[in-house]
RNA sequence: GGCGCGUUCGUCUAGGGGUUUAGGACGCCGGCCUCUCACGCCGGUAACACGGGUUCGAAUCCCGUACGCGCUACCA
Protein backbone atom coordinates (compact mmCIF):
# COMPACT_ATOMS: atom_id res chain seq x y z
CA UNK A 1 0.00 0.00 0.00
CA UNK A 2 1.14 3.52 -0.66
CA UNK A 3 1.87 5.89 1.55
CA UNK A 4 -0.97 8.78 2.44
CA UNK A 5 1.00 12.04 0.94
CA UNK A 6 -0.95 15.14 1.30
CA UNK A 7 -0.39 18.82 1.62
CA UNK A 8 -1.59 22.55 2.83
CA UNK A 9 -0.55 24.94 -0.22
CA UNK A 10 -1.58 28.32 1.61
CA UNK A 11 -0.91 31.40 -0.40
CA UNK A 12 0.97 33.81 1.68
CA UNK A 13 -1.23 36.89 2.29
CA UNK A 14 0.35 37.62 5.55
CA UNK A 15 -1.53 35.54 8.56
CA UNK A 16 -3.03 32.02 8.82
CA UNK A 17 -6.67 32.49 7.87
CA UNK A 18 -9.17 30.25 10.33
CA UNK A 19 -10.39 28.52 7.23
CA UNK A 20 -7.56 27.84 6.40
CA UNK A 21 -6.47 26.44 10.01
CA UNK A 22 -9.06 23.85 9.69
CA UNK A 23 -8.05 22.81 6.46
CA UNK A 24 -4.14 22.64 7.53
CA UNK A 25 -5.61 20.84 10.27
CA UNK A 26 -7.94 18.32 8.70
CA UNK A 27 -5.18 17.10 6.07
CA UNK A 28 -2.68 17.46 9.48
CA UNK A 29 -5.31 14.63 10.90
CA UNK A 30 -5.67 12.67 7.84
CA UNK A 31 -2.10 12.39 7.40
CA UNK A 32 -1.33 11.39 11.13
CA UNK A 33 -4.06 9.07 11.14
CA UNK A 34 -2.70 6.78 8.06
CA UNK A 35 0.49 7.32 9.40
CA UNK A 36 1.16 9.51 6.40
CA UNK A 37 3.30 12.69 4.98
CA UNK A 38 1.80 15.87 5.30
CA UNK A 39 3.56 18.53 3.02
CA UNK A 40 3.83 22.34 3.19
CA UNK A 41 3.82 24.37 0.34
CA UNK A 42 3.73 27.91 -0.21
CA UNK A 43 1.89 29.02 -3.24
CA UNK A 44 3.00 32.06 -3.90
CA UNK A 45 2.56 32.81 -7.55
CA UNK A 46 0.97 35.52 -7.72
CA UNK A 47 3.55 38.64 -7.35
CA UNK A 48 1.41 41.36 -6.83
CA UNK A 49 -0.10 40.07 -3.68
CA UNK A 50 3.72 39.68 -2.28
CA UNK A 51 4.10 40.25 1.64
CA UNK A 52 7.13 40.40 3.44
CA UNK A 53 7.91 38.35 5.89
CA UNK A 54 4.31 35.93 5.31
CA UNK A 55 5.73 32.32 5.06
CA UNK A 56 8.00 33.01 8.37
CA UNK A 57 4.70 34.18 10.15
CA UNK A 58 2.78 31.57 8.56
CA UNK A 59 5.43 28.66 9.53
CA UNK A 60 5.25 30.07 13.66
CA UNK A 61 1.47 30.33 13.70
CA UNK A 62 1.51 26.57 12.48
CA UNK A 63 4.04 25.88 15.06
CA UNK A 64 1.87 27.47 17.79
CA UNK A 65 -0.98 25.15 16.91
CA UNK A 66 0.79 22.10 17.46
CA UNK A 67 0.28 21.39 13.78
CA UNK A 68 3.52 19.95 12.13
CA UNK A 69 4.72 18.63 9.01
CA UNK A 70 6.93 16.32 7.44
CA UNK A 71 8.30 18.24 4.33
CA UNK A 72 8.38 22.00 4.20
CA UNK A 73 10.39 24.87 2.84
CA UNK A 74 11.77 25.30 6.27
CA UNK A 75 12.24 21.69 6.53
CA UNK A 76 13.28 20.63 3.26
CA UNK A 77 12.90 17.23 2.06
CA UNK A 78 12.59 14.82 -1.13
CA UNK A 79 10.62 16.71 -3.44
CA UNK A 80 11.07 20.31 -2.97
CA UNK A 81 11.81 23.31 -3.36
CA UNK A 82 8.74 23.53 -1.64
CA UNK A 83 7.71 27.07 -2.61
CA UNK A 84 6.37 27.83 -6.26
CA UNK A 85 8.25 30.98 -7.47
CA UNK A 86 11.42 28.37 -6.60
CA UNK A 87 9.67 25.97 -9.30
CA UNK A 88 9.23 28.03 -12.38
CA UNK A 89 11.01 26.41 -14.48
CA UNK A 90 9.05 23.39 -13.87
CA UNK A 91 5.63 24.99 -14.68
CA UNK A 92 7.06 26.51 -17.54
CA UNK A 93 8.66 23.34 -19.00
CA UNK A 94 5.47 21.43 -18.61
CA UNK A 95 3.25 24.36 -19.87
CA UNK A 96 5.41 24.04 -22.87
CA UNK A 97 4.39 20.12 -23.33
CA UNK A 98 1.05 20.61 -23.41
CA UNK A 99 1.21 23.50 -26.35
CA UNK A 100 3.04 21.01 -27.82
CA UNK A 101 0.58 18.19 -27.33
CA UNK A 102 -1.98 20.12 -28.59
CA UNK A 103 -3.60 20.66 -24.91
CA UNK A 104 -2.71 24.49 -24.25
CA UNK A 105 -2.65 27.17 -26.95
CA UNK A 106 -0.80 30.59 -26.84
CA UNK A 107 -2.92 33.81 -26.54
CA UNK A 108 -2.07 36.65 -27.56
CA UNK A 109 -4.90 38.98 -25.94
CA UNK A 110 -4.62 41.87 -24.20
CA UNK A 111 -6.28 42.27 -21.09
CA UNK A 112 -8.08 45.02 -22.22
CA UNK A 113 -9.78 43.28 -25.19
CA UNK A 114 -10.34 40.52 -22.88
CA UNK A 115 -12.15 43.00 -20.41
CA UNK A 116 -14.31 44.53 -23.23
CA UNK A 117 -14.92 41.27 -24.36
CA UNK A 118 -16.53 39.86 -20.90
CA UNK A 119 -18.38 43.75 -20.69
CA UNK A 120 -20.45 42.87 -23.70
CA UNK A 121 -21.36 38.82 -23.07
CA UNK A 122 -22.41 40.39 -19.33
CA UNK A 123 -24.31 43.02 -21.91
CA UNK A 124 -25.90 40.27 -23.93
CA UNK A 125 -26.50 38.17 -20.90
CA UNK A 126 -24.24 35.28 -21.85
CA UNK A 127 -21.72 33.67 -19.28
CA UNK A 128 -18.31 35.58 -19.66
CA UNK A 129 -16.00 33.07 -20.86
CA UNK A 130 -12.97 33.55 -23.23
CA UNK A 131 -14.23 33.67 -26.84
CA UNK A 132 -11.58 31.50 -28.28
CA UNK A 133 -9.90 34.01 -30.89
CA UNK A 134 -6.36 32.96 -30.21
CA UNK A 135 -7.18 29.05 -30.14
CA UNK A 136 -7.75 29.19 -34.01
CA UNK A 137 -4.52 30.89 -35.12
CA UNK A 138 -2.68 29.28 -37.45
CA UNK A 139 0.74 27.85 -36.23
CA UNK A 140 2.22 30.12 -38.47
CA UNK A 141 0.65 33.44 -37.18
CA UNK A 142 1.69 32.09 -33.30
CA UNK A 143 5.18 31.52 -34.51
CA UNK A 144 4.90 35.06 -36.23
CA UNK A 145 3.91 36.49 -32.89
CA UNK A 146 6.58 35.15 -30.77
CA UNK A 147 9.05 36.12 -32.70
CA UNK A 148 7.32 39.77 -32.48
CA UNK A 149 8.00 39.27 -28.87
CA UNK A 150 3.96 40.10 -28.57
CA UNK A 151 2.92 39.15 -24.61
CA UNK A 152 1.19 35.86 -24.41
CA UNK A 153 -0.43 33.92 -21.85
CA UNK A 154 -0.87 30.19 -22.59
CA UNK A 155 -4.55 28.68 -22.03
CA UNK A 156 -5.68 25.64 -21.59
CA UNK A 157 -7.69 23.82 -24.42
CA UNK A 158 -10.92 22.64 -22.91
CA UNK A 159 -12.72 19.99 -24.99
CA UNK A 160 -15.56 21.82 -26.47
CA UNK A 161 -18.14 19.07 -25.88
CA UNK A 162 -18.88 15.79 -23.33
CA UNK A 163 -18.41 16.09 -19.85
CA UNK A 164 -16.27 15.91 -16.68
CA UNK A 165 -16.90 13.38 -13.65
CA UNK A 166 -15.34 12.86 -10.47
CA UNK A 167 -15.98 11.33 -7.37
CA UNK A 168 -15.80 13.22 -4.49
CA UNK A 169 -14.80 11.32 -1.07
CA UNK A 170 -16.58 14.25 0.48
CA UNK A 171 -19.79 14.87 -2.03
CA UNK A 172 -20.16 11.84 -4.26
CA UNK A 173 -19.97 11.99 -7.45
CA UNK A 174 -19.74 15.29 -8.99
CA UNK A 175 -20.41 16.02 -12.95
CA UNK A 176 -19.50 19.48 -14.73
CA UNK A 177 -20.71 20.30 -18.86
CA UNK A 178 -17.07 20.65 -20.64
CA UNK A 179 -18.57 23.37 -23.04
CA UNK A 180 -19.22 25.79 -20.01
CA UNK A 181 -15.66 25.43 -18.74
CA UNK A 182 -13.51 28.38 -19.87
CA UNK A 183 -9.80 28.17 -21.26
CA UNK A 184 -8.10 29.15 -18.27
CA UNK A 185 -5.01 30.96 -18.31
CA UNK A 186 -2.28 28.20 -16.94
CA UNK A 187 1.00 30.78 -17.79
CA UNK A 188 0.45 34.63 -16.84
CA UNK A 189 2.16 36.93 -19.46
CA UNK A 190 4.77 37.58 -16.30
CA UNK A 191 5.99 33.93 -17.02
CA UNK A 192 4.30 32.93 -13.77
CA UNK A 193 2.15 29.62 -13.28
CA UNK A 194 -1.21 30.46 -12.55
CA UNK A 195 -2.85 28.11 -9.62
CA UNK A 196 -4.50 25.49 -12.11
CA UNK A 197 -0.76 24.67 -13.83
CA UNK A 198 1.07 25.02 -10.41
CA UNK A 199 -0.85 22.63 -8.34
CA UNK A 200 -1.58 19.83 -10.63
CA UNK A 201 1.99 19.59 -11.13
CA UNK A 202 3.45 20.22 -8.05
CA UNK A 203 0.85 17.75 -6.78
CA UNK A 204 2.14 15.09 -9.23
CA UNK A 205 5.75 15.35 -8.40
CA UNK A 206 5.31 15.62 -4.75
CA UNK A 207 3.40 12.49 -4.53
CA UNK A 208 0.13 13.61 -3.12
CA UNK A 209 -2.15 10.77 -3.13
CA UNK A 210 -4.73 13.15 -1.44
CA UNK A 211 -6.06 16.32 -2.44
CA UNK A 212 -8.02 17.96 0.43
CA UNK A 213 -8.71 21.57 0.43
CA UNK A 214 -11.77 24.15 0.52
CA UNK A 215 -14.82 23.99 -1.52
CA UNK A 216 -13.96 27.02 -3.33
CA UNK A 217 -12.00 25.07 -5.84
CA UNK A 218 -14.87 22.35 -6.46
CA UNK A 219 -15.77 24.12 -10.09
CA UNK A 220 -11.64 24.27 -11.06
CA UNK A 221 -11.13 20.29 -11.25
CA UNK A 222 -12.50 19.71 -14.39
CA UNK A 223 -9.49 21.86 -15.70
CA UNK A 224 -7.03 20.03 -13.57
CA UNK A 225 -8.30 16.99 -14.81
CA UNK A 226 -7.71 17.55 -17.95
CA UNK A 227 -4.12 18.45 -17.17
CA UNK A 228 -3.65 15.15 -15.60
CA UNK A 229 -4.90 13.02 -18.56
CA UNK A 230 -3.30 15.59 -20.98
CA UNK A 231 0.16 14.00 -19.18
CA UNK A 232 -0.86 10.59 -18.47
CA UNK A 233 -0.88 11.34 -14.73
CA UNK A 234 -2.66 9.44 -12.04
CA UNK A 235 -4.78 11.71 -10.39
CA UNK A 236 -5.27 11.84 -6.32
CA UNK A 237 -8.25 11.59 -4.91
CA UNK A 238 -10.25 14.69 -3.94
CA UNK A 239 -12.09 16.04 -0.84
CA UNK A 240 -13.73 19.33 -0.86
CA UNK A 241 -14.40 20.97 2.51
CA UNK A 242 -17.20 22.81 3.63
CA UNK A 243 -16.44 26.79 3.99
CA UNK A 244 -16.26 28.35 7.34
CA UNK A 245 -18.76 30.97 7.32
CA UNK A 246 -19.68 34.41 9.25
CA UNK A 247 -22.97 34.37 11.79
CA UNK A 248 -24.64 35.93 8.65
CA UNK A 249 -23.10 32.86 6.97
CA UNK A 250 -21.26 34.44 3.84
CA UNK A 251 -17.82 33.29 3.65
CA UNK A 252 -15.66 34.20 6.89
CA UNK A 253 -14.32 37.09 6.50
CA UNK A 254 -13.04 40.48 8.30
CA UNK A 255 -14.65 42.69 9.51
CA UNK A 256 -17.29 40.19 10.82
CA UNK A 257 -14.84 39.17 13.67
CA UNK A 258 -11.56 37.97 13.83
CA UNK A 259 -9.88 35.93 11.00
CA UNK A 260 -6.63 35.30 11.41
CA UNK A 261 -5.14 32.31 13.96
CA UNK A 262 -2.90 35.44 15.79
CA UNK A 263 -5.90 37.28 16.60
CA UNK A 264 -7.03 34.00 18.68
CA UNK A 265 -3.50 33.69 19.78
CA UNK A 266 -3.37 37.55 21.05
CA UNK A 267 -6.47 37.05 23.27
CA UNK A 268 -5.86 34.56 25.11
CA UNK A 269 -7.08 31.64 23.43
CA UNK A 270 -5.26 28.31 24.21
CA UNK A 271 -4.17 26.56 20.64
CA UNK A 272 -5.63 22.89 21.72
CA UNK A 273 -8.96 24.88 22.35
CA UNK A 274 -8.89 26.62 19.08
CA UNK A 275 -7.96 22.96 17.25
CA UNK A 276 -10.78 21.19 19.25
CA UNK A 277 -13.14 23.78 18.71
CA UNK A 278 -11.87 24.15 14.58
CA UNK A 279 -11.79 20.09 14.54
CA UNK A 280 -15.98 20.05 14.80
CA UNK A 281 -16.34 22.61 12.62
CA UNK A 282 -17.71 20.31 9.91
CA UNK A 283 -16.58 17.03 11.22
CA UNK A 284 -17.35 14.90 14.70
CA UNK A 285 -16.57 11.17 15.31
CA UNK A 286 -20.51 10.25 15.66
CA UNK A 287 -20.03 10.46 19.56
CA UNK A 288 -20.88 12.79 22.24
CA UNK A 289 -17.57 13.78 23.57
CA UNK A 290 -16.62 17.29 22.53
CA UNK A 291 -13.65 17.86 24.06
CA UNK A 292 -10.57 15.95 22.45
CA UNK A 293 -6.86 15.93 22.84
CA UNK A 294 -5.27 16.12 19.11
CA UNK A 295 -4.41 12.38 19.88
CA UNK A 296 -7.91 11.46 20.20
CA UNK A 297 -8.56 13.27 17.52
CA UNK A 298 -5.86 11.83 14.98
CA UNK A 299 -7.62 8.44 16.45
CA UNK A 300 -10.71 9.53 15.24
CA UNK A 301 -10.76 11.31 12.15
CA UNK A 302 -11.99 10.36 9.03
CA UNK A 303 -13.06 12.09 6.12
CA UNK A 304 -16.16 9.93 5.63
CA UNK A 305 -17.26 12.04 8.33
CA UNK A 306 -16.78 15.50 7.09
CA UNK A 307 -20.04 17.48 6.90
CA UNK A 308 -21.33 18.54 3.11
CA UNK A 309 -23.15 22.32 4.56
CA UNK A 310 -20.80 25.29 5.36
CA UNK A 311 -20.39 25.55 9.29
CA UNK A 312 -20.75 29.27 11.38
CA UNK A 313 -17.96 29.93 13.08
CA UNK A 314 -19.64 30.87 16.67
CA UNK A 315 -17.11 32.36 19.10
CA UNK A 316 -19.44 31.99 21.87
CA UNK A 317 -18.93 28.29 21.90
CA UNK A 318 -15.57 28.60 21.03
CA UNK A 319 -15.26 31.10 24.33
CA UNK A 320 -17.05 28.04 26.54
CA UNK A 321 -14.72 25.49 24.80
CA UNK A 322 -11.50 27.49 25.92
CA UNK A 323 -12.86 28.37 29.42
CA UNK A 324 -13.11 24.57 29.74
CA UNK A 325 -9.14 24.18 28.56
CA UNK A 326 -7.98 27.14 30.86
CA UNK A 327 -9.89 25.65 33.29
CA UNK A 328 -7.99 22.09 33.70
CA UNK A 329 -4.76 24.10 33.01
CA UNK A 330 -2.27 22.88 36.35
CA UNK A 331 -1.73 25.29 38.93
CA UNK A 332 1.84 26.12 37.25
CA UNK A 333 0.78 26.54 33.35
CA UNK A 334 -2.48 29.00 34.26
CA UNK A 335 0.27 31.45 36.12
CA UNK A 336 2.58 31.04 33.48
CA UNK A 337 -0.11 31.57 30.85
CA UNK A 338 -2.05 34.40 32.24
CA UNK A 339 0.62 36.60 33.92
CA UNK A 340 1.54 37.88 30.43
CA UNK A 341 -2.04 39.22 30.18
CA UNK A 342 -1.88 41.46 33.78
CA UNK A 343 1.47 42.60 32.86
CA UNK A 344 0.27 43.81 29.10
CA UNK A 345 -2.61 45.86 31.29
CA UNK A 346 0.00 47.11 33.01
CA UNK A 347 -0.49 45.92 36.57
CA UNK A 348 2.88 44.94 38.41
CA UNK A 349 3.15 41.71 38.49
CA UNK A 350 6.36 41.71 39.86
CA UNK A 351 5.52 39.84 43.45
CA UNK A 352 5.03 36.59 42.04
CA UNK A 353 3.60 34.66 44.74
CA UNK A 354 0.32 37.36 44.73
CA UNK A 355 0.32 37.41 40.86
CA UNK A 356 0.23 33.66 41.58
CA UNK A 357 -3.07 34.20 44.51
CA UNK A 358 -4.73 36.58 42.29
CA UNK A 359 -4.88 34.25 39.29
CA UNK A 360 -5.70 31.36 41.24
CA UNK A 361 -8.73 33.64 42.97
CA UNK A 362 -10.07 34.13 39.56
CA UNK A 363 -9.26 32.61 36.52
CA UNK A 364 -12.25 29.66 36.82
CA UNK A 365 -14.69 33.13 35.65
CA UNK A 366 -12.63 33.66 32.68
CA UNK A 367 -13.35 32.41 29.08
CA UNK A 368 -9.87 33.87 27.28
CA UNK A 369 -6.61 35.07 28.32
CA UNK A 370 -7.42 38.56 28.10
CA UNK A 371 -10.33 38.75 30.83
CA UNK A 372 -7.88 38.26 33.42
CA UNK A 373 -7.31 41.63 33.29
CA UNK A 374 -11.19 42.78 34.09
CA UNK A 375 -11.51 39.54 36.43
CA UNK A 376 -8.43 40.85 38.55
CA UNK A 377 -8.72 44.52 38.49
CA UNK A 378 -10.00 44.81 42.07
CA UNK A 379 -6.20 43.46 43.06
CA UNK A 380 -4.71 46.45 41.50
CA UNK A 381 -6.81 49.22 42.24
CA UNK A 382 -5.82 51.72 44.70
CA UNK A 383 -9.22 52.85 45.69
CA UNK A 384 -12.52 51.62 45.93
CA UNK A 385 -15.07 54.06 43.31
CA UNK A 386 -18.46 53.22 44.36
CA UNK A 387 -20.52 53.00 40.63
CA UNK A 388 -22.85 50.22 40.82
CA UNK A 389 -26.30 51.30 41.72
CA UNK A 390 -26.75 47.90 43.61
CA UNK A 391 -24.02 48.30 46.03
CA UNK A 392 -24.45 51.87 46.62
CA UNK A 393 -28.08 50.42 47.45
CA UNK A 394 -26.79 48.01 49.76
CA UNK A 395 -24.28 50.31 51.46
CA UNK A 396 -27.38 52.64 52.61
CA UNK A 397 -28.69 49.93 54.50
CA UNK A 398 -28.67 50.00 58.49
CA UNK A 399 -27.14 47.04 58.91
CA UNK A 400 -24.38 47.86 56.49
CA UNK A 401 -22.94 50.48 58.22
CA UNK A 402 -22.97 48.62 61.57
CA UNK A 403 -21.37 45.31 60.04
CA UNK A 404 -18.44 47.84 58.80
CA UNK A 405 -18.09 50.16 61.96
CA UNK A 406 -17.56 46.91 63.96
CA UNK A 407 -14.85 44.81 61.48
CA UNK A 408 -12.87 48.21 61.30
CA UNK A 409 -12.67 48.04 64.99
CA UNK A 410 -11.56 44.57 65.19
CA UNK A 411 -9.37 45.09 62.75
CA UNK A 412 -7.02 46.86 64.92
CA UNK A 413 -6.70 44.61 67.65
CA UNK A 414 -5.07 42.55 64.70
CA UNK A 415 -1.68 42.25 63.48
CA UNK A 416 -1.54 40.39 60.53
CA UNK A 417 -4.96 38.78 58.55
CA UNK A 418 -4.77 35.86 56.32
CA UNK A 419 -7.78 33.21 55.73
CA UNK A 420 -8.34 31.91 59.23
CA UNK A 421 -8.51 34.75 61.13
CA UNK A 422 -10.81 36.77 58.76
CA UNK A 423 -13.08 34.03 59.09
CA UNK A 424 -12.76 34.18 62.74
CA UNK A 425 -13.44 38.39 62.76
CA UNK A 426 -16.32 37.15 60.43
CA UNK A 427 -17.74 34.79 63.03
CA UNK A 428 -17.03 37.26 65.84
CA UNK A 429 -18.78 40.39 64.07
CA UNK A 430 -21.95 37.92 63.54
CA UNK A 431 -22.52 37.07 67.11
CA UNK A 432 -21.84 40.70 68.09
CA UNK A 433 -24.35 42.34 65.68
CA UNK A 434 -26.73 39.00 64.89
CA UNK A 435 -26.17 40.03 61.44
CA UNK A 436 -25.80 37.02 59.30
CA UNK A 437 -25.45 35.82 55.46
CA UNK A 438 -25.63 38.32 52.70
CA UNK A 439 -26.13 41.25 55.01
CA UNK A 440 -22.97 40.20 57.36
CA UNK A 441 -20.54 39.47 53.85
CA UNK A 442 -22.03 42.46 51.40
CA UNK A 443 -21.06 45.33 52.67
CA UNK A 444 -17.63 44.00 53.48
CA UNK A 445 -17.24 42.94 49.75
CA UNK A 446 -18.53 45.91 49.00
CA UNK A 447 -16.14 47.98 51.14
CA UNK A 448 -12.96 46.39 49.30
CA UNK A 449 -13.54 45.84 46.11
CA UNK A 450 -16.33 48.06 45.07
CA UNK A 451 -18.43 45.81 43.48
CA UNK A 452 -21.43 43.14 44.61
CA UNK A 453 -19.75 39.94 42.96
CA UNK A 454 -16.03 38.64 42.33
CA UNK A 455 -13.73 35.49 43.95
CA UNK A 456 -14.26 34.34 47.41
CA UNK A 457 -14.07 37.21 50.31
CA UNK A 458 -11.36 35.23 52.30
CA UNK A 459 -8.92 35.23 49.58
CA UNK A 460 -9.52 38.58 48.60
CA UNK A 461 -8.55 39.63 51.96
CA UNK A 462 -5.96 37.66 52.33
CA UNK A 463 -3.98 39.15 48.91
CA UNK A 464 -5.13 42.46 49.85
CA UNK A 465 -3.16 41.98 53.67
CA UNK A 466 -4.26 44.34 56.53
CA UNK A 467 -2.93 47.40 55.92
CA UNK A 468 -4.91 47.67 52.40
CA UNK A 469 -7.93 46.37 54.24
CA UNK A 470 -8.08 48.52 57.08
CA UNK A 471 -7.15 51.54 54.46
CA UNK A 472 -9.83 50.41 52.25
CA UNK A 473 -12.87 49.95 55.05
CA UNK A 474 -11.69 53.53 56.58
CA UNK A 475 -12.24 55.20 53.11
CA UNK A 476 -15.46 53.90 53.09
CA UNK A 477 -16.07 55.22 56.36
CA UNK A 478 -15.14 58.45 55.61
CA UNK A 479 -16.11 59.25 52.61
CA UNK A 480 -19.44 56.81 52.44
CA UNK A 481 -20.53 57.22 55.86
CA UNK A 482 -19.71 60.32 56.69
CA UNK A 483 -21.90 62.04 54.14
CA UNK A 484 -24.33 60.22 54.79
CA UNK A 485 -23.97 62.30 58.67
CA UNK A 486 -22.72 58.90 60.53
CA UNK A 487 -20.42 59.41 63.20
C1' G B 1 -27.21 35.51 -15.60
C1' G B 2 -24.62 30.50 -16.11
C1' C B 3 -22.50 26.35 -13.60
C1' G B 4 -21.66 23.77 -9.09
C1' C B 5 -22.51 22.66 -4.02
C1' G B 6 -25.56 22.79 0.10
C1' U B 7 -30.31 23.02 3.47
C1' U B 8 -32.12 18.91 11.16
C1' C B 9 -33.10 23.62 17.38
C1' G B 10 -30.36 30.83 17.15
C1' U B 11 -25.23 28.13 16.44
C1' C B 12 -22.09 23.33 16.01
C1' U B 13 -24.14 18.67 15.19
C1' A B 14 -26.29 13.01 15.93
C1' G B 15 -29.67 10.26 13.35
C1' G B 16 -29.52 7.90 6.66
C1' G B 17 -36.88 3.99 5.62
C1' G B 18 -40.31 1.76 11.31
C1' U B 19 -35.70 1.58 17.52
C1' U B 20 -37.70 9.07 17.49
C1' U B 21 -42.61 11.97 22.22
C1' A B 22 -35.91 13.67 16.57
C1' G B 23 -30.40 12.78 20.77
C1' G B 24 -25.99 15.79 22.49
C1' A B 25 -23.15 20.49 22.97
C1' C B 26 -22.91 26.06 23.04
C1' G B 27 -26.26 30.07 24.00
C1' C B 28 -30.64 31.49 26.57
C1' C B 29 -34.16 30.68 30.84
C1' G B 30 -35.07 28.41 35.77
C1' G B 31 -33.23 25.78 40.14
C1' C B 32 -29.35 23.86 43.52
C1' C B 33 -24.58 25.15 45.75
C1' U B 34 -23.21 29.97 47.88
C1' C B 35 -21.63 36.41 51.08
C1' U B 36 -21.73 37.67 45.44
C1' C B 37 -20.15 36.50 40.56
C1' A B 38 -18.03 32.53 38.30
C1' C B 39 -17.17 27.20 38.49
C1' G B 40 -19.90 22.73 39.26
C1' C B 41 -24.57 20.03 39.33
C1' C B 42 -29.93 19.51 37.95
C1' G B 43 -33.96 20.93 34.83
C1' G B 44 -36.33 23.71 30.77
C1' U B 45 -36.63 26.30 25.81
C1' A B 46 -35.89 25.30 20.73
C1' A B 47 -35.23 22.13 14.54
C1' C B 48 -36.18 17.90 10.02
C1' A B 49 -36.84 24.82 4.17
C1' C B 50 -41.32 24.03 1.01
C1' G B 51 -44.23 21.06 -2.59
C1' G B 52 -44.88 16.63 -5.05
C1' G B 53 -43.85 11.52 -5.58
C1' U B 54 -41.99 6.13 -4.11
C1' U B 55 -43.64 3.12 0.23
C1' C B 56 -48.04 -0.17 4.62
C1' G B 57 -44.64 3.65 6.70
C1' A B 58 -40.09 9.20 4.85
C1' A B 59 -36.12 13.74 8.77
C1' U B 60 -34.12 9.46 6.16
C1' C B 61 -35.01 7.51 -1.10
C1' C B 62 -36.48 10.35 -5.92
C1' C B 63 -38.08 14.89 -8.51
C1' G B 64 -39.17 19.98 -8.44
C1' U B 65 -39.27 24.85 -6.06
C1' A B 66 -37.28 28.33 -2.72
C1' C B 67 -33.29 30.06 -0.17
C1' G B 68 -28.01 30.25 0.96
C1' C B 69 -23.07 29.84 -0.44
C1' G B 70 -19.05 29.07 -3.91
C1' C B 71 -17.03 29.60 -8.81
C1' U B 72 -17.52 32.39 -13.17
C1' A B 73 -9.63 36.96 -13.04
C1' C B 74 -3.09 37.21 -16.49
C1' C B 75 -6.07 35.78 -7.33
C1' A B 76 -5.29 31.76 -4.75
Amino acid sequence: MTTVRVRFAPSPTGYLHVGGLRTALYNFLFARHHKGVLVLRIEDTDRSRYVPGAVENLIRTLKWTGITYDEGPDIGGPYGPYIQSQRLELYREHAGKLVEMNRAYYCFCTPDRLENMRREQMARKQPPKYDGTCRRLSPREVQQKLQEKVPHVIRLKMPLEGETRFEDMIRGEVAFQNALIDDQILVKSDGYPTYHLANVVDDHYMKITHVIRGEEWLPSVPKHLQIYRAFGWEVPRMAHLPLLLNPDRSKLSKRQGDVAVEDYMAKGYLPEALINFVALLGWNPGTEQEIFSLKELIERFRLERVNKAGAVFDVQKLNWMNGVYIRRLSEDRLVEFLTPFLEKKGYDVSDRERTRKIILAVYKGIDKGEDIAEAARIFFQENVEITEPEARELLKKETSYTVIKVFYEKLHSLDRLDVDIFKQVMKEVQTETGIRKQDLWMPIRIALTGVTHGPELPYVIEIFGLEKVKSFVRQILEKVYREQGRP
